[in-house]
RNA sequence: GCGAAAAUAGCUCAGUUGGUAGAGCAUAACCUUGCCAAGGUUAGGGUCGCGGGUUCGAGUCCCGUUUUUCGCUCCA
């Protein structure tokens, strides 16, 4: 089966068992926009926690925060998203490349300049010696009008762009004929305004309200917080900071299911280390990150480091964690030397001194930081594709049936058991009903009486069930049940009161915390 | 953003040269069976993505639009 059938497959899995449903749907869905549904909103907590109690629980000194996601406009400044992401973009419909709209234009005013220049020179090498430059640039008048012209262009840009006049630039450049350097044509898009962050306004009055964006990445919170977790915290280096959260992103392509959206999740650490010992945390947590990953089981082989060669202008040391996905290996975690750029920009902009006083060294220092971000939407899809099995089974009469099952760590299942009668009569519903009880508390049960026994366990299996309980006739004398392994499909007979042992134990998260190499 | 394709019930799809919307599965109720899905009876569920146009009449033809998928592009 092709790749691409198995990824439409999950899709349409995820939307029928109560997964992931596109966002809006009854108003025909907003692009790239989903939402967690029934399970998928357990799923999805089940795998924030399991990063959460793997940076909070096995790192003493690793604590958490949850910063808001309103943060001061002046942050995006210093962080280099306002500068980096601002850009009014044409492209050429023709050679179909996209251009800033201003270097265009710059590039154009450039062309009279040249002329100018051209006409110096022309008029240098004719008159010699004698030739006043100051006085002929001031009364020869095609240079004159060279450059008033550019003089025109260069404020009517100045003025469409401050005003953010986006039509005004593209009349600019039809005006002028400026052309694609490749096409030679003047067939243009309209302008259009990247900015990768999305910005409101804070402030319920027109007039006293103030631009503010949406944090395109959870970092910069946990960096404005350096110094207060520090304090308050008594932090010793090297130490981190972890944050899950909501962050956002206009992207001008948003697409593959929940792999790249608009609105995301992510779980982020800053490990604040000493200049110079950077690159060996980056090596140890480069080495602690996998091994999480690898720990769900899912096979090592399916696991790779992808080094950046061309680093972020921030970065001394890249590497992504990538998954094979069914469209192939994907980035879904990235592990970053930020060095001291974010603090040392925060101190500068803020005026406040963000330095730490080592007390073994006997010094103040920038600390240096080792940056693990992972997208909680990608590690959801990540854990799903590769639960998603179709498996053919051989029935007892010798014919082939095929079953869907989500084969997902008991850990991370969103139901951990289901507890059914054999049949609806004969006092075993209630019995059932008060091994329900008895277990609700501990683990998410599901109670299904409806149809046969192997048809319950079909849907569980779909849904990634790792248990299913069943009561019989027997149960009723013997205190005993049938525990049914997804997996397997094996059945076990259990006493009812061992259930709690043997359920505990494998759906226990800390089973799997115990297991990461630190 | 550009190009191409698609959209009919929760899912998979049928629907003839334009003539009042169908099936299977799923869901719910009752009966029956009872340890690996598909026994019986019955019921609910669709202004055919949305908006225009052509026509006596549009799921079907035309235009626009939205969403999705694929390719390119962009971003990291």
């Amino acid at each position: 089966m092709a790749q691409e059938d198995v990824f439409k497959k999950l899709v349409a899995h995820c939307k029928e068992y109560g997964y992931v449903f596109p966002s809006s749907e009854i108003y025909d869905g907003l692009a790239a926009v989903y939402d967690y549904g029934q399970y998928g909103v357990e799923l999805k907590n089940n795998i924030k926690k399991y990063w959460w109690d793997s940076m909070v629980l096995l790192h003493e000194n690793v604590v958490g925060i949850d910063s808001a996601i309103f943060m001061h406009p002046t942050i995006w400044k210093a962080s280099g998203h306002v500068d980096a992401f601002n850009d009014p973009l044409i492209d050429n419909k023709d050679s179909k490349k996209r251009y800033r709209a201003d270097v265009l234009i710059e590039d154009h005013i450039a062309k009279y300049e040249e002329k100018i220049e051209k006409e110096v020179a022309k008029a240098k090498k004719r008159f010699g010696e004698k030739f006043d430059e100051t006085l002929f640039r001031q009364t020869n008048p095609q240079i004159l009008q060279h450059q008033q012209k550019k003089e025109e262009l260069r404020s009517r840009m100045a003025k469409a762009l401050n005003d953010n006049d986006l039509n005004e630039l593209r009349q600019i450049i039809i005006d002028n004929k400026i052309v694609c350097p490749i096409s030679g044509t003047c067939n243009w898009t309209e302008v259009r305004q990247f900015n990768l962050m999305f910005s409101t306004e804070i402030g319920s009055t027109a007039d006293g309200a103030s631009k503010i964006y949406l944090r395109p990445e959870t970092a910069q919170g946990i960096f404005v917080n350096f110094l207060n977790v520090q304090k308050t915290g008594r932090m010793k280096i090297p130490f981190g900071i972890a944050q899950i959260g909501k962050a956002f992103r206009n992207e001008i392509v948003a697409r593959q299911f929940i792999f790249r959206m608009r609105e995301f999740e992510q779980m982020e650490m800053q490990f604040f280390v000493r200049p110079g010992s950077e690159l060996e945390w980056f090596k140890k947590w480069k080495e602690t990150r996998m091994s999480w990953h690898q720990t769900l089981g899912f096979g090592a082989e399916n696991y790779r480091f992808h080094d950046h060669e061309k680093l972020a202008h921030y970065a001394n040391a890249a590497t992504d964690i990538e998954f094979r996905f069914p469209f192939g290996f994907k980035e879904v975690e990235g592990i970053h030397s930020r060095t001291d750029f974010d603090l040392k920009r925060h101190q500068e902009f803020s005026g406040k001194k963000i330095q730490y006083f080592d007390p073994e060294l006997n010094e103040s220092y920038t600390p240096y930081v080792i940056e693990t971000s992972i997208g909680v939407d990608r590690m959801f899809l990540q854990v799903i594709a590769a639960a998603y099995q179709e498996e053919e089974i051989e029935k007892e009469d010798g014919t082939k049936d095929a079953r869907v099952v989500l084969k997902l760590p008991a850990a991370l299942a969103p139901v951990k058991l289901a507890v059914m009668p054999l049949v609806k009569k004969d006092g075993l519903p209630e019995k059932a009903e008060e091994i329900m009880q008895a277990l609700r508390l501990d683990f998410r049960c599901q109670y299904d009486e409806k149809d046969s026994i192997g048809k319950r366990y079909r849907r569980q299996d779909a849904i990634g069930t790792p248990f299913c309980i069943t009561v019989d006739h027997q149960t009723l004398e013997d205190n005993a049940v049938t525990i049914r392994y997804r997996d397997t499909m094996q059945q076990e007979r259990v006493a009812i009161d061992q259930l709690y042992g043997i359920l505990k134990q494998k759906t226990d998260m800390r089973e799997l915390l115990k297991q990461i190499k630190l």
